[in-house]
DNA sequence: GATGACATGTAATTCGTTACATGATTCC
DNA sequence: GGAATCATGTAACGAATTACATGTCATC
C-alpha cells in the first residue's frame, strides 16, 4: 500500500519515470524498498487508474518510450491526507533474538562469538548510516523544514543501529559476569 | 524459514501440539509471529518430513486427535546448528518515517500532532514491554543463563521502543526550534 | 442460545523479492 | 567482445496474514 504514497512523494518533487523511481528506491537506504520493477510499474498503473498521476509518453528512437509520470492535484491531496493519517507502529523483526532465545545450549565462548558478530554487524550499519547522513546523499534541500525532516529520518536510523550496538556490548559484558557467578 | 527453528526451540522445552504452539506464538510479543495456523501446521509437516520431530497422535473422544510433536536428536542438533549460525541483520520498516519524509507540506501544528501521536504510541509500547518483562510472562526459568538471555531479549525490545520515544521527543523539540527561526 | 476453549486444517490475498525477457547505445 | 546505462515489463516464488471450514464440549 504505502509504496504508492512513497511514489507520490517522489513525484511531488518532480515528474519521474518508473526507471527513475526504481533508482531512487534502490539508492535510498532509508526507504526500505528494494526498488524492484514489478512493484513500481504495477503501482504506477494503479495510481494512474485512480487518477492520482498522469502519464506523458515521450517516444525515443531506439529506446522504449519513456513514460514520465506527473502528480495530479488529486494525487497531491491524497498524499497530504496520507501523511497526516495516524502513524502505524514500526515493524521490527529480529531473527537474531530468536536465535538468542535458545542459545542456552551454547558454550560461553560460542555465545560470546555470536554476540560479537552481531555487535560487529551493527557497528558496520551504524557507520554506514552516519556516513550517508553526513553526505546527505538523499536529502532534498527544498526548504529548511524538509532538510530538518530528512535529518530526523536519518537520525532515527542511526539511533536504531547505535542502540542495537550498545545493547550487544552490554549483553556481552553481562554474559561475562554471568559466567563468573554461576 | 526461521519459524521452523522457533518451533524446534519451543519443542526443546517440552512436547507440544500445533494448537499449543499457536497460543505460544500469539502470546509472546517478542516472537514476532502472529500465531496463524497456516504457517504452524505446514511447518510441523515439513519438520516431520525432515525427521526433526516425531508425532504422537493421542485420540480423544469428541475432539479431533491431538498431535503431540516431540523433538528428535536430529532436531536438537539442527536447532543448535542454527542458533550458532551467523546472525542476519534485523529488518525494520517504519512507515511513519516515509510519512515524515513528505511532511513538509503540513502546518507546524499538524506536524506536531503527528509526532505527538507517534510519541504516544511508542510510549504505550515501551510501557507494555516493561510490564511484560517485569512479570516475566514468557521467560522460562530453566537455568540462570536462560533467564539472563530472555531478559536480554526483553531489554532489546524495551530499548527499541524507548529509543523511538526519545527520538520522537527530540524531533518535536527540534521542530519547535525550527519554527522560531525560519 | 451464544461465546469461547479445544483441535485440526485449507483458501485467498497481500506484499515483497529475485530472476527473466527484450533491445539499443555507449564506454572500456 | 563485454559490461553498464537506459527503459519497459512479466514470471515465479516466498513469507506472512486474515478469513474460512468443521465439530465437540463447557460455561454464561
Amino acid at each position: 500500500m504505502s509504496i504508492q504514497y512513497a511514489i507520490l512523494g517522489f513525484l511531488s518533487w518532480k515528474p519521474l519515470s518508473g526507471y527513475d523511481l526504481k533508482k531512487l528506491f534502490a539508492a535510498s537506504t532509508v526507504m526500505h524498498w528494494s526498488g524492484n520493477s514489478n512493484q513500481i510499474y504495477r503501482a504506477l498503473v494503479e495510481l494512474h487508474q485512480q487518477g492520482l498521476v498522469t502519464c506523458e509518453v515521450q517516444p525515443q528512437q531506439g529506446l522504449p518510450a519513456r513514460k514520465e509520470y506527473h502528480i495530479t492535484a488529486a494525487g497531491q491531496a491524497a498524499l497530504r491526507q496520507w501523511v497526516m493519517s495516524a502513524p502505524e507502529p514500526p515493524l521490527l523483526r529480529n531473527t537474531f533474538l530468536v536465535q538468542l532465545a535458545w542459545a542456552d545450549q551454547l558454550t560461553a565462548a560460542e555465545l560470546d562469538t555470536l554476540l560479537a558478530s552481531y555487535e560487529a554487524e551493527m557497528d558496520v550499519h551504524a557507520r554506514m548510516m552516519r556516513e550517508q547522513a553526513a553526505r546527505q546523499l538523499d536529502t532534498p534541500q527544498r526548504t529548511p523544514r524538509e532538510r530538518y525532516l530528512w535529518q530526523m529520518i536519518n537520525e532515527n536510523w542511526i539511533s536504531f543501529y547505535e542502540t542495537q550496538l550498545a545493547w550487544a556490548r552490554a549483553a556481552r559484558q553481562a554474559s561475562i559476569q554471568e559466567e563468573k557467578q554461576p
